[in-house]
DNA sequence: CTTAAATTTGCCAAAAATAGACAAGTCAAT
DNA sequence: ATTGACTTGTCTATTTTTGGCAAATTTAAG
């Protein structure tokens, strides 16, 4: 289990029957790059996910969120005590949420 | 509320009657430097942690735990779906642990 | 109020990390 | 064995992050 965002995009594409070829230039990157990205090898910029979700009319908000998730995995990954850093992440991003 | 581990690190430094210009010479940075990793600025190195947990006579695992949550602050603020990115993430976490 | 020490801030250069581009490679179907 | 889709490797460019220094601000004391 490598990249949620990748695993999802892939799936989207396939769905939609599209080569990598085809929509790679909708992104403006080449079909390396795009690959690398649906296999979790690379990370999109948070604002292409826009363009995706446009082009395979997805839910915008979930591709983010999904993005986002791989972001933190991928800061913590190696950490024994990953777990607990992102229960105590969350609890901060909590405090932070009732305050602003 | 800004930086876990900076706060927890003045905190640890003020308790020891230390001032930044006798541990920034010991971590082997300037004053500045370490100035700004208290206040959240910047970012100390995760391989630094372990000489300043003998500094301080601090629980590693303690600080490297804050240190990473800060890491996963980091990447999620400004971030609506922060929450929900940092429990998709758990959950993935937790998946990964169990497979391996 | 003046000085001195501690800390903070701003800026620029150096270093590191990340992304882009392209060629070559694998794999599957025919 | 050729074609098309995808993957991999490598090199370069770009962006991001860090280090270092000087100036500015704050704090404490006399």
């Amino acid at each position: 289990m490598k990249s949620q965002f990748g695993a999802k995009i892939r799936l989207l594409r396939e769905q939609h029957n599209l080569y990598l070829r085809q929509v790679a230039p909708l992104l403006e990157m080449d079909t390396a790059q795009l690959s690398k990205i649906e296999k979790g090898l690379r990370q999109m910029k948070k604002e292409q996910i826009t363009l995706l979700a446009d082009i395979y009319k997805a839910d915008l908000t979930e591709l983010e969120t999904l993005w986002l998730s791989d972001q933190i995995v991928d800061v913590v990954k190696d950490s024994d005590s990953a777990l607990q850093a992102i229960y105590i992440a969350g609890n901060h991003i909590k405090d932070r949420n009732l305050t602003k």
